[in-house]
DNA sequence: TTAGGGTTAG
């Protein structure tokens, strides 16, 4: 008969957590060797494995232990190396763990050994490996296995072999409830969410991840309005809302902006002491940083007992973000001094906070050091942000050196960030280059047309911007409409130009008219240059007042009493309404906070955190 | 003593 009594963790062992330094890791090490617990084939396991899954930086040092033992590996000892591997950033050395075993003469690979071994070959990418391996799981006799086959199914979602995946789910007579939400999870990563919905509401039993990946499915596409309805029914049906599920809610508040909702997370959190792990934390970070609040973000990071690459590049990105380009800097090297490797996404945030606040020599600085010190290549992201840093600067030839001498095709994005260089600094010339490139690659690119036409209007050549108007038109390019959300009493309103559905549009306009009266008393003279492009003649002081950024302010100057209006909107800010909400923050002393495509304006006193350059 | 769902950019 089965031991009832559990074997619990070593008393020593268990001081391991995912925070503790190499420094202690090496002090117990030191104390398990003196009293000779390693001897102990079962505990030597337990220490290799718990050093390798807590923390990946100390893998090597578990790798070490590993080798040093008086006895042969034990399978659960191989199995952990197999999966501290296939977390690690070396996923492919699970199989020098996995040959041990077959080279073995008393093991063989079992259903946990494939359960981590698919998810290596996941993560790496190879198909023939992974094939092998799903022949190796039907050799052996794992494929009913639930762990493997959910296993399997991840593979071939990562594999974008969605035809697999149905393979091996229907292999299956009954599949237990782990297959069925890896399956669903696989549908959805592969751009079948329909289908998962399908799978997700015929299952007989779901549980709170099976939840979770369905809530996953809508947010890869970017549903998010179904995504958070998921999690609603979720909350309604009792089911467990554990950090995972927290996680998710977050991601869908930060990409709609919507404070209001995150903060109701944060205090759930709080209330009913939901696990805060590293991923939850940095959702954290992010959703303040990206809905406007930042020292709600920064007090979040401080208070973190643990933050990874992720947290700091969170972080950097959401103070570079901000306009706080100083500031993002010193948090970079407070990631290096902890030792904490950047990865290309840390650079991302890094190029940016030097771009907002103009540090051309200090980004060119950390561009090199991408290569020279930590081995990343730069991607075209990163050029991309060297250009726009250049501009802002208004190093226009020097911007357009550094595409030229790009060692990949310059894309989209590096000459984007020129125009709109070209366009603040009025350089007409070289934005009808970067408009001819852009236009060469993308010939509907409507953003790269209306700046060109801004450039022209600024020069008050309405000639070319009539015939680029006639180019657009005979290319079928079309504006994107703009789009402004805000948030009122936790619910979100949407306004897109020229809609005059909401209920109250028309407290709105007369709100808009008001303003129009006092911004005109005050001296203001709508900017009626940008618009030109738009629409007619006559129409154009009128329509520049209904853009969806203005409208949304205005909303929220009749709604909201006493704290700061919050809009986020799917374009840039155009000029003319960055001047109005300048004016309002002024004349109504309110805190106004525009979140646009690239980045935040926080209004306040007749002033812009921008500094009129985005 | 090991297993399915989650976080940064674009």
């Amino acid at each position: 008969m089965k031991s009832l009594k559990r074997i619990a963790k070593h008393p020593t062992i268990s001081l391991l957590n995912p925070c503790t330094t190499l420094k202690e890791v090496k002090q117990i090490h030191a104390q398990l060797v003196v009293k000779g617990s390693l001897k102990h084939p079962h505990l030597h396991g337990q220490f290799v494995a718990t050093i390798a899954i807590n923390n990946p930086t100390n893998l090597n040092y578990a790798n070490n232990v590993f080798n040093h033992h008086h006895h042969h590996p034990t399978l659960f000892t191989l199995n952990s190396m197999i999966r501290a591997y296939s977390k690690s950033l070396t996923p492919f050395k699970s199989f020098h763990f996995y040959t041990q075993i077959l080279n073995s003469n008393t093991l063989s690979p079992d259903n946990y050994t494939f359960t981590f071994l698919v998810r290596t070959c996941a993560l790496l990418h190879v198909h023939m490996t992974g094939l092998c391996v799903h022949g190796a799981v039907i050799k052996r006799g794992f494929e009913h296995d639930p762990h493997v086959q959910s296993g399997l199914v991840f593979m071939y979602a990562e594999l974008r072999c969605l035809s697999s995946c149905h393979g091996v789910f229907e292999g299956v007579v009954e599949a237990d409830l782990v297959t069925q939400t890896a399956m669903l999870h696989a549908c959805a990563k592969c751009g079948d969410v329909e289908f998962a919905r399908k799978m997700f509401d015929e299952m007989p039993h779901r549980d709170h991840v099976a939840w979770n990946a369905m809530i996953t499915g809508y947010t890869q596409c970017g549903r998010w309005r179904e995504a958070l309805d998921m999690f609603h029914l979720m909350q309604g049906e009792g089911v467990k809302l554990n950090e995972v599920s927290m996680v998710l809610v977050l991601s869908v508040c930060t990409h709609v902006g919507s404070l209001d909702n995150g903060r109701w997370v944060h205090a759930y959190v709080e209330r009913y002491k939901v696990r805060m792990s590293v991923a939850l934390g940095t959702t954290l970070v992010d959703m303040y940083a990206k809905c406007g609040d930042i020292n709600r973000s920064m007090d979040v990071f401080w208070g973190m007992k643990e933050r990874n690459v992720y947290t700091w590049s969170s972080a950097i990105g959401g103070l570079a973000m901000n306009g706080f380009g100083e500031e993002s800097l010193d948090l970079f090297n407070n990631m290096k001094q902890e030792g904490v490797q950047p990865n290309e996404v840390t650079f991302i945030s890094v190029l940016k906070g030097c771009s907002v606040v103009g540090l051309v020599e200090e980004g060119q600085k950390h561009f090199d050091s991408m290569r020279t010190v930590y081995g990343i290549d730069p991607k075209l992201e990163h050029y991309g942000l060297m250009v726009d840093m250049y501009g802002r600067a208004g190093h226009l030839e020097e911007a357009l050196n550094f595409i030229n001498s790009m060692p990949m095709k310059p894309h989209v994005g590096a000459w984007s960030a020129l125009l709109h260089a070209c366009r603040v600094h009025k350089n007409k010339e070289l934005g009808e280059l970067a408009l001819k490139k852009i236009v060469e690659l993308e010939d509907k690119n409507d953003g790269a047309y209306v700046l060109l036409s801004n450039i022209y209007a600024d020069y008050k050549n309405w000639e070319s911007v009539s015939s680029l108007r006639q180019t657009m038109k005979a290319k079928g390019v079309k504006k994107l409409p703009g789009c402004s959300v805000i948030e009122v009493d936790g619910e979100v309103h949407e306004f897109i130009v020229g809609d005059k559905s909401h209920p109250r549009y028309g407290e709105i306009e007369l709100k808009l008219e008001e303003i129009s009266r006092c911004l005109r008393l005050a001296g203001y003279v709508a900017n009626t240059n940008t618009v030109l492009f738009d629409i007619e003649e006559e129409e154009k002081e009128d329509a520049l007042s209904k853009h969806s950024e203005k409208v949304a302010i205005v909303f929220g100057l009749i709604s909201l009493k006493g704290i700061p209006i919050r809009v986020v909107m799917n374009l840039r800010i155009c000029w003319d309404c960055h001047n109005v909400a300048k004016m309002i923050s002024k004349i109504y002393n309110r805190k106004i906070i525009v979140r646009d495509r690239n980045r935040f304006h926080h209004f306040q006193d007749g002033e812009c955190s921008c500094k009129d350059y985005w």
